[in-house]
RNA sequence: GCCGGGGUAGCUCAGUUGGUUAGAGCACCAGAUUGUGGAUCUGGGGGUCGCCGGUUCGAAGCCGGCCCCCGGUACCA
């Protein structure tokens, strides 16, 4: 049809319908409330910063991810990408904020990269952060909740796991690696889990070709360098304290390694104190995170039955992003959860709830000379805490009102029509019944006459009857 | 960005030497059934055949360019 525009998302751009939001909300809801249990306390920033605020800390080729955002002064303008830099800023920005300052934020951020498998241009993080601390017991902090927002997630099977930027820097002295190739190397690094070592090894080399015929180009590393770096790799254990004494053992002529060695111990010792242990968290040390800004302590999760959608939660230490604002540095350490990869990776395992509606209750309406009547019980519900809907729709019977209640899986209609009335009854019907027995019934006047699931209650009785059968169903009764 | 595959109804897809008015299943809507959801039957709405240009009497199908999607790869602060 000529005139009419043709509705249409750019892509990477997705629209949440009802039942993704509603199981985005309980997901949220949970993350908050382990993340207040441990005191954390909310913030929020807006969507659009100075570029230069953005782009600072970030490399050339970061800056072209940044959606751009015009105004009508001209300013240079973006969206987040993140929700670090922005805390840094505020953190800069407003020195009465008493530290440490630990704070949870949930916001959608921006990226405009090529979109894959849970991953797309606006999505949501949940992060939370613990600023002006070098406690390790911030470190420890984190990694627990962590580990205890999975758990109240039920995602499944998952492995949280960390390791130390302050000693994969010791790995470069020990592989005698100038710190100036640190980035390139913890890139590389970062594919173990995806390539495995060899190619690992080839690309930290003169690099190689894959299958696609694609040129993976390399480093340029020696092989006595590499060398050490795979010995470096192949400290492994399931225990962490078997981890942290392989590593010393390794390092044992590195200078400064020790107190290193000593800062992931104390965490990991709390972590074990703590109740967390070798089966919660791992200690792997061949973890470096793409991030540039870290500079102790990383952490990444991954759902073990999904572990192409990536790391869902991941952080670590970064006690120098504030500096970029303030000139003074201001420890810090933070992790985020990546909500909507989180969603759709538990989509892909059908973990995610079904709930369709908010109304547990319908109220049909059959007959417009009992308007009064039907907003007198939606109203006699919902103040008595029921989420009820009342029908506002323009089908007079009740077959397309209970197929309406039936598509929104809502779990109880009301029946009131002139018979209810005289009798001064309602009939309540649990349509879950219903549904059941739609299975073997084969005649249409068969499945019709059995009235399945209703029950009859004095009208007067209307929000005790409700309320009872609602919570039998909730207790699967 | 690079390599490969693809794009026809809301979804999954069929549609050959280029030839009437482009189809099916599912989904949706209505009726059979005006006080009862499912199944069944009948009917209905819905298409710029990814876009633009070219070849041709005639293009969903051929040619060129572009866009987008999927798989792999690279990147991912």
């Amino acid at each position: 049809m000529p005139g009419t525009v043709e509705p249409r998302l750019s892509r990477g751009l997705r629209d949440l319908l009802p039942d993704q939001m509603l199981a985005r909300q309980a997901m949220i809801d949970t993350i908050r409330r382990v993340y207040e249990l441990y005191g954390f306390v909310p913030l929020s920033t807006p969507a659009i910063e100075f570029l230069d605020v953005l782009s600072g800390s970030a490399g050339q080729e970061a800056q072209q991810s940044i959606f751009r955002v015009s105004n009508p002064e001209n300013e240079a303008l973006g969206l987040r990408f993140d929700l670090t830099v922005p805390l840094a800023r505020v953190i800069a920005q407003y020195a009465e904020l008493p530290r440490p300052f630990r704070r949870y934020q949930v916001s959608p951020v921006w990226r405009a990269d090529k979109p894959d498998k849970g991953r797309f241009r606006e999505f949501a993080q949940f992060d939370l952060d613990s600023v002006g601390t070098v406690s390790e017991i911030a470190d420890t902090e984190i990694l627990a909740g962590m580990c205890d927002t999975l758990a109240a997630l039920n995602v499944g099977p998952h492995l949280v796991r960390f390791s130390s930027r302050a000693v994969l820097n010791l790995l470069l002295d020990f592989a005698s690696v100038p710190h100036s190739q640190c980035v390139d190397v913890f890139r590389v690094l970062d594919k173990l889990d995806k390539v495995g070592l060899d190619k690992v090894s080839l690309e930290l080399m003169d690099g190689y070709k894959d299958e696609s015929g694609d040129t993976i180009r390399g480093i340029g590393l020696t092989r006595d360098q590499v060398d050490r770096i795979v010995r470096f790799l192949n400290v492994k254990a399931e225990r962490r304290r078997d981890v942290v004494a392989q590593v010393r053992e390794l390092f044992a002529n590195v200078p400064n390694a020790p107190a290193q060695i000593d800062a992931i111990q104390r965490i990991s010792d709390h972590l074990y104190a703590l109740g967390y242990g070798d089966d919660r968290v791992s200690l792997d040390l061949s973890i470096a995170r793409g991030l540039a800004y870290y500079t102790g302590p990383v952490f990444e999760a991954i759902l073990l039955d999904a572990p192409q959608f990536g790391s869902v939660f991941g952080g670590g230490r970064y006690d120098s992003l504030v500096q970029r604002f303030l000139g003074e540095a201001i420890p810090a350490v933070g992790a985020s959860i990546g909500v909507d990869r989180l969603l759709a990776a538990l989509a892909h395992l059908g973990r995610i709830g079904k709930q369709k509606a908010t109304a547990r209750v319908l109220i049909t309406n059959m007959d417009a000379n009992l308007t009064d009547d039907y907003l007198a019980m939606t109203w006699e519900l919902r103040r008595a805490g029921v989420p009820t809907e009342l029908y506002v729709g323009t089908a007079k019977g009740p077959g397309k009102q209970l197929r309406y209640a039936d598509q929104y899986d809502i779990p109880l209609a009301i029946l009131y029509g002139t018979n209810e009335k005289q009798q001064g009854i309602v009939t309540i019907k649990d349509m879950a019944v219903g549904r059941e027995k739609a299975k073997n019934v084969g005649d249409r006047s068969e499945w019709l006459a059995a009235r399945s699931g209703q029950v009859s209650a004095p009208r007067a009785e209307l929000v005790a009857t409700v309320k009872r059968l609602l919570d039998e169903l909730d207790r699967g009764i």
